[in-house]
DNA sequence: ATGAATTGTAACTAAAATAGTTACACATAA
DNA sequence: TTATGTGTAACTATTTTAGTTACAATTCAT
């Protein structure tokens, strides 16, 4: 199961969207999120090098540098996530065994494309469609 | 990142499917994956469960159930994996937030709709693909 | 029947990942 | 100049992951 990353990082981005009148501080999103201010700033602090948002020390609030429809879950997901690789593979395989020697490219191209599938429908959900769908619930 | 658990099944999958003749124990398995036998026999047992293999205590070696045709990655990955949620949500948003009290419902239906696409996709391969590409390695 | 080899599983361990927390430097603005 | 913020390092608790030890139960050759 994948962190929680990306779903706080959703949350931080909605609020700040919707928010852009007035400054939506660390805390203020960390009380939404039910979690520790740090946690926040610290994934905020990613999507500030993502060029997602923007912020200034001592200055309250972040700054949406793009346009909500511009903001694709893939970018938001890349900016939070360490590792390329959703899956993992076994390392040392023996060689000695042809299996063992192969099973390793074999698995890289086989992931690869699950992966892909994945970042595609990523790619295809924008930071607008969650505003969206967040705007008309119940 | 997703643990090696699909890897490590498809590894043993394989190893199955390809030395029908003669019986591959966990030992025999573990020493090409290169870990411990209870790790190989722990995924098996999985795999068991999932009507993928058969295999009987005393017994030497484990017994392909399906044509590796009509193996997916898919049933592999659902045979392994005791999540049903690829991503995490983060819980007890705040409800006295408009964000907080919709952010789950919305994340949820947004994650599905990713983890359907790579699920989709490892529903299109299949493990004699695996093994042919396997066998087509240098 | 006996004993070696094997599967199945519980229980424990070490290491890594995850999320939360404390502390504090530094910037802003009233 | 003081209160309020961001940015980040360092530490902690919890959970997950993978590996290991131990052993019961089963099979089968002798």
């Amino acid at each position: 199961m994948i962190n929680t990353k990306l779903s706080v990082a959703i949350h931080i981005l909605s609020m700040v969207a919707t928010s852009q009148h007035q400054p939506v501080t660390s805390d203020y999103i960390a009380a939404s999120v039910n979690t520790n201010p740090v946690v926040i700033r610290r994934i905020s602090s990613q999507l500030k090098k993502a060029g997602l948002i923007t912020a200034q020390a001592g200055k309250p609030g972040f700054i949406l540098l793009k346009n909500i429809e511009d903001i694709s879950l893939l970018m938001i997901y890349q900016a939070v996530q360490t590792q390329d690789e959703l899956f993992s593979i076994h390392n040392n395989p023996n060689p000695q065994c042809w299996i063992g020697k192969n099973i390793q490219a074999t698995l890289d191209q086989a992931f690869l494309r699950a992966q892909q599938a994945l970042e595609n429908e990523l790619a295809e959900q924008k930071l607008s469609d969650i505003i969206q769908h967040l705007s008309t619930q119940k």
